[in-house]
DNA sequence: ATTATATACCTCTGATTCCGATGTGTCAAG
DNA sequence: CTTGACACATCGGAATCAGAGGTATATAAT
């Protein structure tokens, strides 16, 4: 099942980063995992994929190298110090979204 | 807290069609619920509600009725049928998100 | 040989979503 | 009689994202 766009919007600095905390990656790679991980639930585009990771480039939250696998060029990303903080502020932030959806959802008055 | 705007844009839709799934409510009124049982955490402007709600009655989601309350006019919303239909999908596509988003934040491979 | 497919990188443009600024007017409190 | 909360609304700009398009190489199929 794939969800409205404009929910799984917005989620693509916290997904890209928690990927790149595990190991460096390029990125083809990245849309592939995010697709297998997320049973396709999360597909990112190519054209949505390289203007952000540049972004991020540019905000020193990833920085990047290029290496020669089987004859082909690779541009691998790796998650900056400052890209491990913006992680771990990302995932509270999550963490604080979704229990105030869930108080909505529940109806609850506190 | 709050959370980056990232995040919360693109929920307003099943928000507001929960909250109005409860009871009818005026503009006012879905803003300060919001951010009461959010605890703060939504806080939607009163330049995105009214486009937002505009629209959503343009699509046949929502219907509307002014009411007078204390000489002040007051326009009410209120969840259609397909409105109640939209919601259920909607629920259905946060639960589908969030699942797997968890599954990429604790790395599972299935 | 040649064609197709998967890999791998990239940019540009437009659509959409949202918020801040701004405007109108009412009511109650000081 | 002015300030602040209430209540509605529009407009313009900022940001985000996907689709379409472009380049190029490796490999599998025909």
């Amino acid at each position: 099942m794939k969800v409205d766009k404009e929910l799984s919007k917005g989620s693509h600095e916290l997904i890209l980063l928690k990927l790149l905390s595990r190991k460096d990656m390029y990125g083809y790679q990245l849309i592939q995992e995010m697709a297998l991980l997320s049973e396709d639930v999360f597909r990112m585009s190519q054209g949505s994929l390289y203007p952000f990771l540049h972004a991020l480039e540019d905000r020193g939250l990833i920085d990047s190298y290029a290496q020669a696998e089987n004859g082909r060029e690779r541009r691998y990303y790796r998650l900056t110090t400052a890209g491990r903080r913006a992680l771990e502020d990302k995932e509270e932030q999550w963490a604080v979204y979704v229990r105030a959806m869930g108080r909505i959802l529940r109806g609850e008055t506190t």
